[in-house]
DNA sequence: GGAAGTACGCACAATTTTGTAAGTTTCATC
DNA sequence: GATGAAACTTACAAAATTGTGCGTACTTCC
């Protein structure tokens, strides 16, 4: 892990520093999805910073990663416990983000659980 | 202000994005600080990327600045109203670690308010 | 047999962030 | 009049992050 100085809300902040982080555990909320289709939900990231990004959530144990070994390859990404567990998190940061800026979600509510 | 991608929760992520900000605005919540203070709490920063951060965080409307023109200038930074709303969030951040990582702060809590 | 799709990996370039070491300003004291 | 403290700036360097363009393995479809 990296540094967090012994503070447990940088610790947290550093699971999901990355410019595409917080948007794939987002996006992920919503259920699993394959690599192809976050690559879709996400507007300008390459293949190679996404797999990165999604190697290091893994590393983290923010999702898990399951590969079907089928004609296409297939990879399914999906939030572990730990990683649903973030959705409050992630929840208190859009509640201040729409009383600080005036931001609403244009993406599906994050009230929602993944199925 | 940043790329948020329309997300509110990527908005907020930018706010606190920063290898020193969760931290300054986890010690400015239990009252204002000064410069030296703030760099007295902060093992490592240098005073460029302090002031640079601190400035960020004032931009983002989440720290306000006074200085008093005395016989050594004197300056404080307090957090603002959107900045003590970010208490919540750095708790659900906190909680998060405490049950993922076993972290507890060895700073003081944060149950507390700022004075 | 060739094209195509999926989920990457790799070398390298560009960009962004952070760090280091020195000024600078404004008084106030020695 | 030199010295010193506080809170920065500025010029430059190093490091980390992100992006670009290709290559690859496997298998099905034409």
């Amino acid at each position: 892990m990296k540094d967090h100085y012994g503070c447990p809300v940088k610790a947290t902040s550093n699971v999901i520093a990355g410019k595409w982080k917080v948007l794939i555990v987002w996006h992920l909320s919503f259920g699993m999805r394959r690599f192809a289709e976050l690559r879709g939900l996400l507007p300008g990231v390459s293949e190679k910073v996404l797999a990165a990004q999604l190697k290091q959530l893994e590393m983290d144990g923010v999702v898990r990663r399951t590969s079907t070994r089928t004609s296409p390859p297939r990879v399914d990404y999906a939030l572990t416990e730990p990683g649903q567990d973030l959705i409050p998190v992630m929840q208190a940061m859009c509640d201040w983000a729409s009383k600080h800026f005036g931001l609403t979600p244009n993406l599906p509510r994050l009230e929602q659980k993944a199925s």
